[in-house]
DNA sequence: TCTTCGCACTCAAGCGCTTTAGCTCTGACG
DNA sequence: CGTCAGAGCTAAAGCGCTTGAGTGCGAAGA
């Protein structure tokens, strides 16, 4: 059997000092393209680092002052919601892609709440593990933005509205409030009045958005029947709540989802009831996904592209790590792919 | 405008020992559980660090030789392909839990393909980022384990068959071989003799494994008319290479998808043929998710608990971590979930 | 010629922790 | 009474890197 060999030796810039026959400052210097060195030994010392296979060791980095190039990110949600949802994969593929070129490292961590989440933060911070942070799923009456600006904790909030009260922290938005506008205009031109927003939890910035705007609509259009109905996000909520509103007296000709899983359930809850999408009832989902073409009629969904809201969010975060000033930054108005579940209300 | 507060500041050992009227080391060995101070001493100190609410730095820890406190984990995927799938979400969060509990943080990257996960690898080990890492998707003739082996870095194999080539690895898998074969005996029993396998992508060590438990059954059988074919998981191609085989002159009557993505976009496929699921033709998934109830028929799937999968996988690196042996776990077999996408076949 | 720069480089301290060696008591034992 | 062991503690080195304070030297200026 082979003997375990043990594990090589990692080089450190004593070992590249030596061979490059300079000082481990001299290679500092030289290594991280500081003055004090000539274009020579700059070289060459660069030369013996790489032949070495050299990587500064992030500890050492971390310990002398410098950050721990790594940056955290936090999902709080209970696990069972971890469910299909391919937000926050692409979210996260983005946000690697720009941190990767960084050489920045990723610490994720999922807790089962908010607490819980400001609880790792903390941890964090103490520990010396992060420089930043990428801060989702905002709230109304958040405490977040606040312990992280207790800490000092440089971080840009994904998908939260501006906010004047926290000055240093960055944003990155979309204008739910916007694309709500365009949706109901649309829904009002084929014909419906009669509109309702199936949300998501109640407690979420972004929902909370999307009901005012909703309504500031409904009222901007004296629609009377037009409401919202939050939910856990679920496809048994989406279901449940699709079947309670259809067997109303005057049930609702169009149907807004916050997400693609909730209009999937949707449309099969209504199919039981035997309305027809989009004949019965319009159905849109506020979210696109490979979901919503597995389901006939394909789903009309509002798109946005979450790979580069993770680009944008964390290049505004390494901005900040720069010592860049806090920005907010809106990303496009997620678009209306419209497909099949869409139409003219009944009775056009 | 609110004067920025300086960040606090963190509390260090030093700050401990003042406090506590002891020596550096003393808090060190009293902190640590070591023996050198009395007990008196070590509630006191506990208390004085506790109260600081102190920390240690991982950052000083690494560096004085201790690990770094973190564990890494790659996703090799192509970011397009990181679409609706609730498994690793799943897993990740199973892992959480065990790392967790020991305050070990989860380092993620999600890289192109194997060989920049390789590449990752390499660059985590010479950082010093990271004390382990969780493998997964294991490929019939993987880089990785002789990488990870040459570096000396502790991993555990998710989903791998035992390897006794990398005695230093852990392992931990399902028996997709016991699962298939009673797949077989099921849909053998229900009359299906024209049985195909829609298999996921070829260079998977577990497609493979499928594949071949399906030809062995199939031989032990007599069944002629059994075929595995590969794909990329994605729906479009669940669906195209659905259509192929039930447009061939004697279409086959039971269809097993390698995800539940396939077989969604599968029954979808075989709708617009005309073949009715189940009388036509039987459906079975290989992975059970909230997916499965949002098509009709609801798909009969094969359920393994994905976050009890993390925990074991997570565990099993703990010990590894801990100076353990390393071990090969085998986790449950998945468990046929029937719903109503599996029936008699045809003139049955 | 001597002073004064400024460049290229070295020294050494320090980041927060662990760990080894050593030091000082106290009490037990011969 | 002297010795020795061990308990309880401190001092100091070291992990790999950064950085501010030198040092030596050749060239420019007086």
């Amino acid at each position: 059997m082979p003997a375990k060999r043990p594990a090589a030796r990692r080089p450190t810039m004593k070992d590249i000092a030596r061979r490059a026959g300079v000082s481990e400052s001299a290679v500092s210097f030289a290594l991280n393209d500081r003055p004090g060195v000539s274009e020579v030994t700059r070289d060459r010392v660069r030369r013996v680092a790489e032949q070495l296979g050299w990587r500064p060791s992030t500890a050492a980095r971390a310990l002398s002052g410098e950050g721990s190039a790594t940056v955290g990110f936090v999902l709080a949600r209970p696990a069972h919601t971890l469910g299909v949802d391919s937000f926050f994969l692409q979210l996260v593929s983005g946000i690697q892609e720009v941190l990767a070129d960084r050489h920045l490292g990723l610490l994720f961590q999922v807790a089962p709440d908010v607490e819980d989440e400001c609880a790792v933060y903390r941890r964090w911070w103490a520990e010396h593990r992060v420089d930043g942070v990428l801060v989702v799923d905002p709230r109304t009456d958040d405490p977040r933005p606040d312990l992280l600006d207790e800490l000092g904790l440089p971080a840009v909030v994904i998908g939260g509205a501006p906010d004047e009260r926290h000055p240093g922290l960055s944003t990155v938005w979309a204008d739910d409030a916007g694309a709500m506008a365009a949706l109901v205009d649309g829904l009002h031109a084929l014909g419906h009045r009669r509109i309702v927003h199936i949300a998501g939890l109640p407690g979420l910035a972004h929902t909370q958005r999307r009901i005012r705007a909703l309504r500031a609509e409904a009222g901007r259009r004296g629609l009377g029947e037009v409401e919202s109905v939050t939910t856990d996000y679920s496809d048994a909520e989406g279901a449940a709540v699709t079947r309670r509103l259809l067997e109303a007296p005057a049930p609702p000709t169009a149907l807004i989802y916050d997400n693609d899983v909730m209009a999937v359930a949707g449309v099969a809850a209504a199919a039981e009831l035997g309305f027809s999408v989009p004949a019965d009832v319009s159905v849109v989902a506020w979210e696109d996904s490979a979901l919503c073409r597995m389901v006939k009629p394909w789903l009309s969904a509002l798109s946005r592209d979450s790979v580069e809201f993770g680009r944008t969010a964390a290049t505004e975060l390494t901005a900040l790590l720069d010592g860049g000033p806090a920005r907010t930054v809106r990303v496009p108005v997620p678009r209306l792919i419209e497909r099949d579940s869409t139409g003219p209300a009944r009775g056009i």
